[in-house]
DNA sequence: TAAATTAGCGTACAGTTGTAAGCTGAGTTG
DNA sequence: CAACTCAGCTTACAACTGTACGCTAATTTA
């Protein structure tokens, strides 16, 4: 094995133990440097010749999440496109997400409100992705204004990613009576800002 | 000063101590023992003679920052019956209670993600006597049945958290933003409700 | 007033942390 | 093949952690 392949798979196993330890409830904060590096495999100082710190190490996994949260949105519009209901798609594409996904998920929901203000930054712009995307698909699909639909747009994601931090804990009963839930939420927003639209069109 | 009276102060002096060191950007689950005992002004070991350990510290915090929260309702209330629309009311309330309590609110935040099962529990509770209260509201005020209406007060409480977090480090100019986007989003989910109990009222 | 209680302290210890310094051996390069 | 590079190692250290143990001095109780 290349000098190179061998350094890139030593990454790697960082990072998997990393979501491995993330795994049993911990934020990015309270894992140690030495606590990586063992469950990596690795010496303690041998962590330097990948990662500056453990800092730099949490910035790359809420990338690495992000990177999961877009293939999720692709996946999402896939879905949709070949038919069936916005709503009901988008909130069962994502609960099979936290599902499958569960320590990357909790991850974003962590750090989001976490202790490190670059991570907090990190993470919302991973959000905004999210909510951006949304809201062009209500411009476009649902021929809504501009102004309205970013609101509406807004309020489905966070009201999405707080179901999300509750089903992130349950068994499958209560994680489809927690979409059941969010779905008739989200039924509600977007017959609101229809009903506000169709009200005041400006 | 009696025994009494000394052993209470000193106690609150922890916690004190415990909200001054959460103030920077810290979780309940990042500040150590020593570090309360040193800023609260007593020896590490004196600790142990008003908590077991700092998790019951911890949920003594959340407790009273529950308390608070409960205060806050009621503050609300009284100023939404003495005139004054129940949205607006109610944000301006919020907001203004974040403002002047952002540690407070800052830790109900924090733990409700946050690394302790125990912790998450008492800050849902705590959050969930704040829905139950609005639908309460909902249903009396607004005569919309009850199934509906604890929807929409989910949808709103969770909204308002959620933009809570944003104003939690926003200036004035900012937060004032925050506000008005918010109530819209609020205003979307009472017509949101209203349409749809409307249209298959049961 | 004598005895009992107890809040707070000082000392001590074993465990963990981040990281500095320098070595080794295997892959790379000329 | 010789020189170089560098991923990973071992050792070391100072800082910090939680908490056990026993003492003191002051309040409370009898």
């Amino acid at each position: 094995m290349s000098r190179q392949e061998q350094k890139l798979k030593t990454r790697q196993s960082i990072i998997d133990a990393a979501f491995q330890l993330l795994n049993e409830n911990r934020t990015l904060s309270a894992i140690s440097l030495r606590e990586v590096a063992r469950e990596a495999g690795i010496a303690p100082t041998s962590f330097y010749r990948h990662f500056k710190d453990m800092d730099e190490l949490g910035l790359t996994l809420v990338d690495e999440a992000g990177l999961a949260l877009r293939q999720l949105m692709r996946q999402a519009r896939r879905r949709i496109a070949s038919g069936g209901g916005v709503i009901d798609t988008s909130v069962d594409t994502f609960m099979e997400f936290i599902t499958a996904n569960s320590n990357v998920f909790r991850l974003l929901l962590r750090e989001h409100t976490g202790t490190s203000a670059a991570y907090r930054l990190a993470v919302s712009r991973e959000i905004q992705h999210f909510t951006d995307e949304l809201s062009d698909y209500i411009i476009e699909q649902l021929k809504i204004p501009h102004d309205i639909a970013v609101l509406q747009a807004e309020s489905m994601v966070r009201l999405v990613f707080s179901a999300g931090a509750d089903a992130l804990e349950a068994d499958a009963i209560l994680k489809a009576a927690i979409s059941e839930r969010v779905k008739k939420q989200l039924r509600f927003i977007q017959l609101g800002s229809l009903a506000f639209w169709q009200k005041w069109p400006d």
